[in-house]
DNA sequence: ATATATTATCGTAATATTGCAATATATCAA
DNA sequence: TTGATATATTGCAATATTACGATAATATAT
């Protein structure tokens, strides 16, 4: 139905799965590597190096932004985008959390 | 279009964004966490404990099989699934990789 | 061989995601 | 104000994902 059962899973398993979604694609793996590689961060360059067109970067930019793990901030007519730290340590200690305490007790 | 532009992003940045994707369900959490918890892991089982519908968990387990993730051993007319410890730690070290290596300079 | 139990595959419907053109919005510069 | 630049939003087409019923495949037990 490419409809998820969120109801029947609970909010960490369904808040987990949410941001690997959001890490799932190569152009927004893209787009966090080369923003993280810059001084400066504009919409404008992403679309030059990533090589999508401006709406499909905008929307990127959007869905990782839903998660707070980048944040833009205006400087004059351009948005400087950059990781935001405390959410990016936050979400890399989850994770860390999730595959530390799956643990193995079969086979 | 729904189709991801592979060809423009490298292979590394695609792998991992796959990666992400494979963890991007919550159904998918949960029967990591599930079979994490038990001594013998058996798809029928899963399926009461899910509440998802047979064939469904079926591919769900499919897709983290695609990815090395779990493994199945055949027990009689059952099957064990449990978590390859290799491939788990190995991702979760690719994972730490691309958190630690995205660092940030701006803001 | 037949019946039962377990898991996989196929086909299909509904919804989600990706990407872009067109357009809107916002900001600066002249 | 007008024009240029940068980013966001809308609408749409194509493909992907999710879920399940029906069915196939496999293995055991009788």
């Amino acid at each position: 139905m490419g409809i998820t059962k969120t109801q029947i899973f609970n909010t960490e398993q369904n808040e987990l799965a949410n941001t690997f979604k959001v890490l799932s694609n190569p152009a927004r793996i893209a787009i966090l590597e080369f923003i993280s590689k810059q001084d400066a961060c504009i919409c404008n360059d992403i679309v030059e190096e990533i090589g999508l067109a401006q709406p499909t970067i905008s929307q990127h930019l959007k869905e990782l932004k839903s998660i707070n793990l980048i944040k833009g901030e205006i400087e004059g007519k351009k948005i400087c985008y950059c990781i935001n730290l405390k959410t990016w340590a936050a979400v890399q200690k989850r994770l860390n959390f999730f595959f530390n305490t799956t643990k193995v007790k079969c086979c």
